[in-house]
DNA sequence: TAGCACATGTAATATGTTACATGATTGA
DNA sequence: TCAATCATGTAACATATTACATGTGCTA
């Protein structure tokens, strides 16, 4: 029920309405920790208000309902937190993709590589200005959501980025390895496509 | 459905059966890049071999059914990975478990955040002494599934380990900073998000 | 006044988990 | 012969996605 647990971190953070938490998980957590849709999120603050884990504590314009944690919510938040294991997996559809590359031919593989290392390299650029642009904000507290958030963020994206571009060149040194071994070079490697 | 394609990849990389896809899920993508149990697994075969995806090529004893990808379902493997985007988000509680870290008092954080770090720090090491028991195998193949996933584990445990130290190193640093300037020390900073 | 972002919900379907259920083979 | 591992499956339940459905308030 990471869910659960997703929302409360989130109000604990500061109170929200669902659909601020929406934007919130596509903007923060999206891309590195999790994510849901509204139609998720609805009923669970509906669920997480009936357990008295959070609650309404402004009803606005346009029906938003704005939901605060509770001191039982932020003591199920903190329990949760601090009992360790479960040891789950990971759903990662980006990285399966990487794994999976492994089953193409090698210009293709080399394509898509190169493909991701460049979209790595363009999130970067784009969080590097995000982070500029926030980061006065941060000056005095250390322990902000946002900016463990950021730095992980940048190292992760780094850390694909370089690893696609090691990917790439482990390729290319194959590739002359090939050319080397057989000048000749003309076998038509089996290809399942149409 | 990422279970599908996940399972045409490992099934492209070489025959299994449902017992050993399992398996590597759990060794091999797992920790990175995806999972499932053997629950959702053998149903799923059911339905790719129903679609003609893939085909039992060997039933053994105690049942033991083992299946290899068609030419039909390489072709759709190859069509996923080359369809790019959908942009999905990621799923992952240990990534969660880093962020919502800031909602807890600064000496709690900080024991966890070391926790984690050593936990990354041994997984580094188990990793390690992994890929030198199979590294001969990989000398001539520099696209083989294994290897690449290795590499991006090693890589991104790394990250994950000097993230978190990093992320102690910046609350001690606030500690020391706090203690200068504020021996009462009790403001409560306004906290807003990315 | 039209279009967009705000704002919330539900229903049908698909996917994933937990628990249940069974049996074979191997090695200590 | 006992325990572990191999091996496959199903049923009940929980979680997540897609599509449907509705309405508000702002601003160009």
């Amino acid at each position: 029920m990471s869910l659960r647990h997703a929302l409360l971190g989130l109000l604990a953070d500061q109170p929200s309405s669902g659909y601020d938490l929406t934007k919130r998980f596509e903007r923060a957590l999206q891309k590195y920790a999790w994510y849901a849709k509204h139609s998720q999120i609805y009923p669970e603050l509906s669920r997480l208000a009936g357990d008295g884990l959070i609650e309404m504590i402004d009803e606005g314009s346009r029906g938003r309902k704005t939901y605060a944690i509770t001191a039982s919510g932020r003591e199920e938040l903190r329990r949760w937190l601090m009992t360790p294991p479960q040891a789950r997996g990971v759903r990662n559809e980006f990285v399966l993709r990487l794994f999976l590359l492994s089953t193409l031919e090698a210009p293709e593989a080399r394509r898509l590589l190169s493909e991701y290392a460049d979209e790595a390299r363009r999130e970067l650029t784009h969080l590097h200005e995000l982070i500029q642009h926030v980061e006065s904000r941060w000056k005095d507290d250390p322990l902000d959501f946002g900016r463990l958030a950021a730095e992980y963020g940048l190292r992760s994206l780094q850390c694909t980025q370089e690893w696609a571009r090691w990917a790439v060149e482990q390729l290319d040194r194959a590739d002359a390895r090939t050319l080397r071994a057989t000048p000749e070079c003309d076998q038509q490697p089996e290809i399942a496509s149409t």
